[in-house]
DNA sequence: GATAGTTGATATTTATAGATGTCAACAATT
DNA sequence: AATTGTTGACATCTATAAATATCAACTATC
């Protein structure tokens, strides 16, 4: 019994830091059995966004590792290509989720677009402008494949 | 101006058209510099529905013909994987556009899943079934490329 | 301060998605 | 009745996306 409710407290553990940026990229990398070349890329077409140090250096969270199994499964087992990828990201109801006004949604890119995910934009001028959009909850609430079409049907029975 | 409005009638004749299917697969693929065999794998992977007559032989309007230039650019282009198409293509508000019930999509195969667009599923038990999706508003408002987007954002708006 | 790991940039490899080619049986057109 | 185009199935080709490798300069850690 106690030793379950130990165990318990261990997962508990590990679960608080779920979101801390705590391994380097290297480790990352072995622990996901890719390149760090490959972990490199993913950040450049935007796909993900680890946390940076104050030197630079990445870092990444458990949070993280399983949002980029979730990107490999798609390209290796779904075979999504990374554009595909990245279309379907900009389908995510960000306009939606940060609750953004009608003037914001006429200037802002990522909302008038639909390549890249609104994570890959700037957005001057709009609510969502200067702020860490790996903070995001449109950002954070998609690190599970399949979510994409949940935060779609969410939208509808939204004023309700 | 006479030759201003016949010129629109024209316009408007070859427009009545736009939806009736009149070219056999071989003349769609002359149309379209594509080969038959593309043209039938698109179909196969349920990207298209192509009219099939008496003789099961296949018939394309100008609607399928523009529909498969915005697939091609897709996969040509935007360098988007037939996959990562019928994924997004399954990303559509099918269930706010033909406003079917809460039962309908409690068992609804195409509601519940994200990888192939609705129209490629039997929708048994909804109010769906039966219907040719060929003639659904799901699959004829989506035959311009960025539509499904527009079609997302579509869905906020509706209760007002 | 020496070893190990990181940075970005450029070049290279490899696995495969997308597109064709060929075939015999069948249908449409003249 | 003969020509032309279609059907599906199987095999093949090719362009390229995804993943690696290599590099010199820089940073972290022991």
């Amino acid at each position: 019994m106690s030793t379950i409710i130990k165990e318990t407290n261990i997962l508990m553990n590990i679960d608080i830091l779920h979101n801390e940026p705590i391994f380097p990229i290297g480790t990352a990398a072995k622990l996901l059995n890719i390149s760090v070349h490959t972990l490199r890329m993913y950040e450049r077409e935007g796909l993900i966004i680890p946390y940076k140090k104050e030197t630079n250096q990445r870092a990444y969270s458990k949070a993280d590792l399983e949002r980029i199994m979730c990107i490999r499964k798609a390209i290796n087992e779904s075979k999504i290509s990374i554009n595909g990828i990245k279309t379907i990201y900009s389908l995510i109801p960000c306009w939606d989720i940060v609750k953004c006004s009608e003037e914001d949604r006429k200037v802002c890119e990522s909302y008038n677009s639909h390549f890249k995910p609104c994570w890959s934009f700037n957005h001057p001028n709009t609510v969502c402008e200067g702020s860490d959009c790996r903070e995001c909850d449109v950002y954070k609430n998609n690190e599970n494949c399949g979510d994409v079409k949940e935060l779609i049907k969410n939208i509808s029975g939204d004023g309700k």
